[in-house]
DNA sequence: TCATATTCGTTTCATCTGTAACGGAATAGC
DNA sequence: GCTATTCCGTTACAGATGAAACGAATATGA
């Protein structure tokens, strides 16, 4: 069996370097995790967001979201308190210095990112992100 | 920010949401990790490999493959053993046992990928297969 | 109203994972 | 030969993760 012809292998290995190279940015110079970028990446231009919209948006179960909010609130990144119209749901909202943060690294990862997006012909740039689509579309499909 | 549209977390999203279907088959009624599942792919064609080979073709580092090798071992589904040329190396091969689970397994796997590409338009599975090499091939390039 | 069921966020526990360290085996240089 | 270095696989340890359980808050339905 040849991996490297093997579609599932191929969009999974694929996809873990292409995380890696991000991870090294965020992760290794800022110590953050994908779970907690990812979240920093939401709240960083809404004002709020209660802990719903946070999972939905992410794909995160309430557990991951509930720990990298944990650690995001430690690092003094993220605000947590109790909604007021439903006890049970917590609001997020960046500190000023979650702001200061995601702004300094977002263009830092964006510049990985295109980096090794620039190294790909335009072609295949939007054939990869019409096929993306396209199967998550399938996905969703075939999940029902 | 609106995540959806944000190519870093589109392929990261899509992959792991597909990996899971596959985890479905081969995890959930069968009790397979994805490494464990990975070097059986590897092994059921081979006759034998080295735990250097198994590295070179799977990206997972050798504390991967020796755990996912002892579990396999453990389940009776391959064989372990010093390699005479060079004591330091392990030669892994197939059971009977293994062989057998792989060719029962690997159909359904297959079927479940097949049924999720089969959702997608043609051009459009042509599409990501050619954009996955593309980027692959790109990330090697700024790795460097 | 009041009891029950459901929906949250968090915690717990067992397992998994990554990093570093370890010990045996082979190689290099002398 | 012989010592130092490198190369393996495995293990140890700490931190991460997933599934289930829990407690508090809300919704439901008589």
């Amino acid at each position: 069996m040849d991996l490297d012809s093997y579609f599932p292998y191929q969009l999974a290995s694929t996809a873990e370097a292409f995380s890696r190279k991000l991870v090294e940015v965020y992760g290794t110079t800022y110590g953050l995790s994908r779970e907690e970028w990812r979240l920093l990446l939401l709240l960083a231009d809404a004002k709020s967001l209660t802990s719903l919209e946070l999972a939905q948006r992410t794909t995160l179960d309430k557990v991951q979201v509930s720990r990298a909010a944990q650690k995001l609130d430690e690092k003094r990144l993220i605000h947590r308190s109790v909604s007021k119209t439903d006890k049970r749901l917590r609001v997020y909202a960046c500190t000023d210095a979650g702001i200061q943060l995601f702004s300094d690294l977002f263009p830092k990862v964006d510049a990985m990112a295109d980096t090794i997006l620039g190294h790909m012909d335009p072609e295949d740039r939007d054939a990869l992100e019409r096929g993306l689509s396209a199967l998550k579309r399938a996905i969703d499909l075939s999940s029902k």
